[in-house]
DNA sequence: TTCCATCCTTGATCTATGTCACGGAGAGCC
DNA sequence: GGCTCTCCGTGACATAGATCAAGGATGGAA
């Protein structure tokens, strides 16, 4: 699949190709490839070395570690979003599988010029830097998360991120399967679904994916969003009024779809 | 607190500043600081901007989380550890809180200086992207284990851990605080204890901060050690021959001491 | 020595979460 | 319509983990 020039401007906006020069901009893209996935195709599987780097150009791309029969996915990927970075710096092997959960529009770039244009477009190392903190400070965010807050709690917040990043609307669309949804929050689906039935209670009506925010305030105040957890950007979060709600700085960290 | 010639020697051995050139290293140094921490002191708390790179030279450094009045631990750092990097990288606010645990000597860089280093010398900023996505499979790694796994076989993996790295031996010394240790594993004191307990079947013998393995190939039967989520780097695995198991290679990737 | 503080352990109990079984809603198909 | 499939929800139950309370061991400090 041929890369069209309406393609190469949106990679060209990617964070951390923006500040790469021309030069490194073209040999990166030189040794790529366009493929368009089906829904369920395995890029990756966990141990596989790692030759490329993967940009969601299009679709959905789910990470996900298994251990002992047991699998969880430990992050939802959209647009534009990189994976696999951190195995392609240190030219190793992957620690997740990745899975597209949509048909996606995938652009690979060779590791080995990726590592070559570090060494040599200081501005482009920096960039690549700069993504990789991201996706670290992402990882905390969800840690924190899953050791701190139990599954409900998880749920509320999920929620309320999701709200600020649809535009505050009242009636959220959940962007993935529910089952999907709980291994991301670190929950099995029957308890998702309780969970879901608990915050009844806080004014959340569930039809389908389709998910009603009746009373944000109060939702928010069993959820107490925490702006060293939860990342609202692009959004900034209104309402609130406790110490860690008055800034919430826009993150220019890896979004977690 | 001057920095000693012998400091630097060591300062210069970490791989991530290995490869930088001279002139880089001198710089960063000129800026630094060197200062002895008693026990307990916090050095960073979680929210705050961050103006220098840490560098543990010796002590211990406990990296924790807190939300709504609970803490957790998410990393204990060793001599040669760095810490808040991504933030420095990103300069942006920390997201964990850093405090001693033992009286610690800790190298302090001037995040200012090091971004510019960066920018300006790509074989630093290389290293610097391959210490990142070190800490980033670490915390990958961290997050696979308490998605996948119960408290009892965190605990099995922690123990088969420290003994490789404690040399093989029958009995070993467990680094920190019981508590401590409770909490970097996800679990409650009380039920560190029981867990304890659970592994006398398992030829686990617990006499304070002496733990003895009697039975190595029962306990790692039990735990099930994963080359893609237990990182038992500098020693390689023997015995077990489950397929995961045969390749074990050393993985350059930060060490949760 | 006695006192006190800290850490650890243990038992009783409660809560959260996982597991198993079942049934309904909806989509696609013949 | 009737079939089958997947996803979802729910009840009954089992298990893991948290909490509360108490007490034992240890190691200073007075």
């Amino acid at each position: 699949m041929p890369i069209k020039e309406v393609d190469l401007e949106r990679v060209r906006e990617l964070p951390f190709l923006k500040t790469a020069n021309d030069d490194t901009f073209r040999r990166l893209i030189q040794g790529a490839f366009l493929q368009r996935f089906p829904a369920g195709t395995t890029l990756l599987t966990e141990g596989d070395s790692v030759d490329f780097l993967y940009i969601v150009l299009d679709g959905t791309v789910e990470l996900s570690g298994t251990w002992n029969d047991k699998e969880t996915i430990l992050a939802l990927l959209g647009p534009l979003s990189t994976f696999i970075l951190a195995a392609v710096v240190l030219d190793t092997s992957a620690l997740m599988s990745a899975t597209t959960r949509d048909r996606s529009d995938i652009l690979m770039i060779s590791g080995e010029t990726l590592r070559r244009a570090m060494q040599e477009d200081a501005a482009f190392g920096f960039a690549v830097s700069q993504e990789l903190a991201g996706c670290y400070r992402g990882l905390v965010r969800s840690m924190k998360s899953q050791k701190l807050r139990g599954g409900i709690e998880r749920l509320a917040n999920y929620l309320i991120t999701q709200r600020v990043r649809q535009g505050d609307v009242e009636t959220i669309t959940l962007p993935h399967e529910k089952r999907v949804l709980a291994s991301l929050l670190g929950m099995t689906p029957e308890n998702l679904s309780r969970a879901f039935a608990s915050l009844a209670d806080y004014g959340v009506a569930v039809n389908g994916p389709l998910v009603t925010i009746g009373r944000p305030v109060v939702l928010t105040r069993l959820a107490k969003p925490d702006a060293l957890i939860d990342n609202h950007a692009p959004e900034v979060m209104r309402g609130g009024g406790k110490a860690r709600l008055e800034a919430w700085p826009n993150q220019p960290e890896r979004m977690t779809v």
